[in-house]
RNA sequence: GGAGAGAUGGCUGAGUGGCCGAAAGCGAUCGCCUGCUAAGCGAUUGUACGCCCUAUAAGGUGUACCGCGGGUUCGAAUCCCGCUCUCUCCGCCA
């Protein structure tokens, strides 16, 4: 949610920005809207300040046991009067509101202008990609080839885009989250959280995905519970509707949950394979920072995502989202991009964003800063630390071998009992 | 699922119809004092929204906010109703 204020005093200026994201708002309801709200705002706070006045009078006549049953009699009409204006702002506020949660954040200045994915500029590559004799098959060939996943099963079990995990390729999930894990609350100081699976309605606001991207939710039946598209969900509001200490500043937490997502929208995107699942796993990186460190942060944080895929020496590139491509909530996102060779591409397995105070806006999250004493937004960033079922494909398709086999990445081995390959079946 | 207790400011905790934006304590900030990162003394210390003024500073003023939503009343932190959450006991249970 952007500032009210900041809108109504850069209101060309936020056009342009949201425009250039591709996205049509109409900021004239916003002026409309704005407008009554202070017109009906002011008119209601006089007969309240009227109010508040007469009825002070009213308790000093009864105590010196004088009449006042002419100012009780105006006094009722005045508050059936504020009684009618509170419903009408409380109508047009909900209206105000509603708009202000459909607009998506601005993007940062350095975000480059573009209207899809093509568009995104590549900020470094890493790694050699791996060479094949024969043509590398794609993952899903490999994981029916090991009998490691089983796509017709999981179909069965549940539907289209899920997934059962056999054997080997369910112990080499499992070492990919924990090895994820590890690395990240060791190396890079983050806090580990396992937290709820399913979120209310309060939470899915306060990171974004509602009240625009319901249709992207699974929402269980007759209860105000989601199941999460991602663990910034949880984590992200961990700390709504608090006040941090600056001292405490950034906090980092690491968390693993399995995701869920209707992909509603997609169908005949991605159908084979592990890339496009109802449910997957996933660690989540989460950031929260004062405004003046958000960017060096978010440099951070994109690196530590790269370097999961640097230890298990898979190539990568890592591009900057252009403003057609980002996000709702995000100023600014980096996506990493693992090297597929049975489908000869690179394809997201992390996203690192920082959406400075649009989140801690909506879900009220604080700080007092020592030097002013005032209260201010916190930034908060997030990043996949990975994709897991997307880093099990990397895994598969780069170490893939002609025998079938699939030797485990050194870095994994430790968290597969020492075994060193899959064997072919 | 059943019975009971509770929810007040950054925190603890008073407050049962007007004198309450709310005592007290803690914490924090500033100043003083103190011969050594102790103690003491004094002052200050809510947020949001609107309006005025203005340099989008400071200031002034109004309204709202004592878990959330309704109601009673000239007037509600305080009375009534519904809901949510927390705690205790009973039942059930991985």
């Amino acid at each position: 949610m952007l500032d009210i204020k900041f809108l109504r005093q850069n209101l060309d200026f936020v056009r342009t920005r949201i425009a250039e994201r591709g996205q049509d708002i109409d900021l004239d309801a916003f002026v409309r809207l704005d407008g009554k709200r202070r017109d009906i705002l002011q008119e209601v706070e006089a007969l309240r300040n009227e109010r508040n006045a007469v009825s002070k009078q009213v308790g000093e006549k009864k105590k010196r046991k004088e009449d006042s049953q002419d100012l009780i009699s105006r006094m009722g009409e005045v508050s059936a009067r504020i009684r009618e204006l509170e419903d009408a702002l409380k109508g047009t506020e909900e209206h105000l509101q509603n708009l202000l949660m459909t607009i998506p954040n601005i993007p940062h200045e350095s975000v480059v202008c573009g209207t899809n994915s093509e568009d995104n500029p590549v900020i470094r590559v890493w790694g050699e990609k791996p060479k094949f004799e024969s043509a590398p098959k794609p993952h899903w060939e490999i994981g029916e080839n090991l009998n490691i996943l089983d796509f017709a099963r999981g179909a069965k079990i549940a539907g289209a885009r899920f997934t059962l995990y056999r054997g080997a390729g369910a112990m080499l999930e499992r070492a990919i989250v924990n090895f994820m894990l590890d690395l990240h609350i060791t190396e890079h100081r983050y806090t580990e959280i396992l937290p709820p699976f399913m979120a209310n309605r309060e939470s899915m606001t306060g990171t974004g995905q509602l009240p625009k991207f319901a249709e992207d939710l699974f929402k269980i039946e007759n209860q105000d519970y989601y199941l999460i598209p991602t663990a910034e969900v949880p984590v992200t509001n961990i700390h709504r509707d608090e006040i941090l200490d600056e001292k405490i500043l950034p906090v980092y937490y690491v968390a693993y949950s399995p995701c869920f997502r209707a992909e509603a929208g997609s169908y005949g995107k991605d159908t084979r394979g592990l890339i496009r699942q109802h449910q997957f796993n996933k660690v989540e990186m989460v950031k929260f920072t004062t405004p003046e460190t958000s960017y060096d942060e978010l440099e951070m944080l994109t690196l530590n995502a790269e370097e999961v895929l640097k230890r298990l020496n898979i190539p990568y590139r890592t591009v900057s989202l252009c403003t057609g491509d980002l996000g709702f909530s995000s100023a600014k996102t980096y996506d990493v991009e693992a090297w597929l060779p049975g489908q000869e591409t690179y394809r997201e397995i992390s996203s690192c964003s920082n959406f400075e105070d649009f989140q801690a806006r909506r879900a009220s999250i604080r700080f007092r800063r020592t030097s002013t004493g005032k209260l201010e937004f916190v930034h908060t960033l997030n990043g996949s630390g990975l994709a897991a079922g997307r880093t099990l494909v990397a895994v598969l398709e780069n170490y893939q071998q002609a025998d079938g086999s699939v030797v485990i990445p050194d870095a994994l081995r430790p968290y597969m009992r020492g075994m060193d390959k899959i064997p072919a079946a």
